[in-house]
DNA sequence: CTGAAAGCGCTTACAG
DNA sequence: CTGAAAGCGCTTACAG
């Protein structure tokens, strides 16, 4: 490992002026830096990232808290790749490397230190690395701790989870004008009983969607009857269940808006056992536009997210707030209606 | 911040026995021991990770090289969430983290020294952060820089990719067997003419997975025939085309082997567009179980990789290396027949 | 524009 | 079992 001094040596320089070289280029003489540059290049100088991030108070390193919520064991990100690729890149292009956070929620930890520090253990672990900035992936039950983080006043930015904060904010589809727009697609097919398959009732997303649902039906002048909302988890299963539910009905609707892809594929099998055909019997929309979508039989409508755009808004908004001193608005991602087989249309 | 320092002046001791409380607690007496370890839980003292990774020249971070493949945009890991589920937990078990590694290749990094460093970025990242080991994940030809890794010393282990060095090995699907398992289904049933559709050829487990379909023939008695063998590259589409170059043989197979289930569900479509029905007219198995194999119709019957497991084998795997000096033997992780409808069994 | 010096917060031989 | 001291490799006021 070559390390600073090593090349000031060469230069006949101080390790000062070697430094400067790497973080105010401006300050140094043109000869002293090239020539600093060049013998960097030619020794393939790497600084070391602990030094700088002891002297600096700060590390490039943005934290990801990913958890796997063990109230939900079979829990997936619909589209934690995207996500990751698109926040990667970004990240990348001003420096930053993403630290994929790991507590002892994770298995018992036996870190030197963790056991005495914070039992959230993410919190601790933040400090320990002096992180940049964090991003915050919802899995299903962390808003108390997200709210934490977020007034902790390090930059922060959650995935479809409403924080705030001196340096907070997030990033999320506009699920009510993306649940209204499927809406709107049903009711100009000719649909009048339009029934919905929510999600969990303590998530943001979800409830936004059912907001857009109603939204959707008024716009289009018809009535809003609670026995067309059935509340679901987002997984396919509560989907099928949900739908048998609502074919019970005395008054069965004509088509289904589910707030999730997975729900609306269990609707299409809900339909499919109960005799029912898609879309001649019953009009399905989606929402995510995950990769089973186009690939069920018939193939999902759906309202599609913009997934990389997560990746790649939450990396702007951090870096933003790491770089100045605001906390940016919320970003409100535009979704958009993906017509395929299972409305008919 | 409260550091070291200030748990050893309200103890009364020096920073090198707070040191010691958390390094190595046995060569520290009972009382000071206990009492270093209540002042610093009650002062929520966490240890700057930046300075211990300096002065072990060593981070307590495993690096994730995770590229998309400039030459394939599409691509996405078939499993990259369970994957990182099981590496993270098991990791985490142990003090690691794992930094997802972002290079130049993301997009033009503007870091310091990036620009002057190796242009594979890795390397030089890898340094950098004094990474305690690497997992490789494969994106389809990073053959040549994974080599080079190997031979470094580091710590490596890659996924789905063979390398060698003195502190480095990989794990794979035993790929050949699940290939020859496939087969024997197919020929258990009454198949005579089973063809395949192999991955792309610079790839070892679709090189492997080829094998094992000539392996299983021979195993049923049958003959293998190049004419049943068409190459793609994983992707769907190829899966498509292929098929329907198969069915366009003058003695077209009555089974298909497909070595991903996104080719499979290409050849079901190609079925389907043929005219023909599946498992009636053609039986199909395919290899990975993706989520989407259970939702396509019919639903793929196909070779199970054990995803989690490739997370947890890396991680096992690596920190032997780190904690002992030798290099593990490369893991083959067992596959499973999963028997769904598109065969008709 | 450049250097000497202090400092970031730990760990680890080396003595005792 | 414990402490004093050196060292890890940078960055950053402070002088000049």
């Amino acid at each position: 490992m070559v390390t600073a001094r090593e090349i000031a040596e060469l230069c006949g320089v101080s390790v000062a002026t070697v430094s400067r070289v790497f973080n105010q280029p401006a300050s140094v003489s043109g000869p002293t830096r090239e020539r600093v540059e060049r013998v960097a290049r030619e020794l393939d100088f790497s600084p070391n990232e602990s030094a700088r991030a002891l002297s600096r108070k700060q590390s490039a390193m943005i934290g990801l808290v990913w958890d796997t919520d063990h109230r939900r064991p079979g829990w997936r990100h619909p589209f934690l790749q995207d996500l990751l690729l698109g926040l990667k890149s970004a990240l990348s292009s001003h420096g930053y490397h993403l630290l994929l956070l790991a507590t002892s929620d994770d298995a018992r930890s036996r870190t030197p230190g963790v056991s005495l520090a914070d039992p959230v253990g993410y919190v601790s672990m933040t400090r320990r690395h002096h992180l940049a900035g964090l991003v915050l992936i919802d899995s299903g039950s962390d808003a108390e701790a997200f709210t934490a983080f977020a007034r902790s006043g390090l930059p922060c930015v959650a995935l479809d989870v409403a924080i705030s904060g001196p340096k907070a904010t997030y990033v999320t589809s506009d699920n009510v004008r993306g649940a209204a727009d499927a809406v709107a697609h049903l009711a100009g097919l000719g649909h009048r009983r339009i029934a919905t398959l929510t999600g969990p009732r303590d998530n943001t997303p979800a409830a936004e969607r059912t907001r857009g649902y109603r939204d959707g039906l008024a716009a289009a002048g018809l009535e809003a009857r609670d026995d067309y909302v059935v509340s679901g988890d987002f997984y396919r299963e509560s989907g099928f269940v949900g739908m048998r539910r609502l074919l019970a009905r005395k008054e069965p609707p004509t088509a289904v808006f589910a707030a999730s892809d997975e729900m609306a594929v269990g609707a299409l099998l809900a339909a499919r056992a109960t005799g029912l055909r898609v879309p001649d019997d019953l009009a399905v929309v989606g929402f995510d536009d995950i990769e089973v979508a186009s690939l069920v039989d018939p193939a999902l409508t759906t309202i599609a997210q913009d997934k990389p755009g997560f990746g790649t808004a939450a990396a702007e908004a951090l870096l933003k707030m790491i770089e100045t001193d605001a906390a940016p608005e919320p970003v409100l991602l535009p979704t958009r209606l993906v017509v395929r087989d299972s409305c008919g249309a």
